[in-house]
DNA sequence: AAAGTATTTAGATATTTATCTAAATATTAA
DNA sequence: TTAATATTTAGATAAATATCTAAATACTTT
């Protein structure tokens, strides 16, 4: 929980995750969306990988990356227990 | 968004807002119920405040804090982008 | 095997953040 | 009005974080 709310405290990582819904992209692929070194996005997927809201494949050379959305659940049900949406009728 | 998921970055701060989804609480009466100081918890307040997640009232010689909940259906709805739950049928 | 491409790891640095103590402000009670 | 209580503001410090450049690793192509 911890974790993910961390990776969820900046606006690069947020905007890789908005990338992601649409198509999986490649580490350079993202890096090149950026005025960020590759190093720095680098370090930013694996932030996003240890919170486990993407997940690597290597393919090859390249590593693609693709968002996992189940974990974003876990956020969904903290978020609901303050809202009025989880109230019978 | 961005003082939202910052203000949510913190576990002090999610355990304060969990506190106050009981009941109303004052500056004093939330700083008791942690092992930090009362500045500190001040601060934190501030954050939650400036997030538009808390609402301070000012009772006499207290300030009251209770919950906004409106604030979170924002984050919801940026957590619902990324989920199936949003999908037609 | 050597060169080129993709990505990460290492190490450094500047900024942000959580925390503290001391002091300031504001309200209440004696 | 003085003392006590509640909270915040100010200023300092240590830890965490985002970023960079340089180097390492791993795969592909020639």
């Amino acid at each position: 929980m911890n974790k993910l709310f961390k990776a969820l405290n900046d606006p690069t990582r947020r905007e890789i995750l908005e990338m992601l819904k649409e198509k999986d992209l490649t580490a350079g692929e993202i890096a090149d969306r950026f005025h960020i070194s590759k190093p720095s996005i680098s370090h930013h997927l694996d932030l996003l990988r240890q919170a486990g809201l993407v997940v690597s494949v290597k393919e090859g050379q390249f590593i693609s990356y693709s968002l996992n959305t189940t974990v974003m659940d876990e956020m969904l049900q903290w978020i609901l227990q303050f809202t009025n949406n989880n109230k019978s009728s």
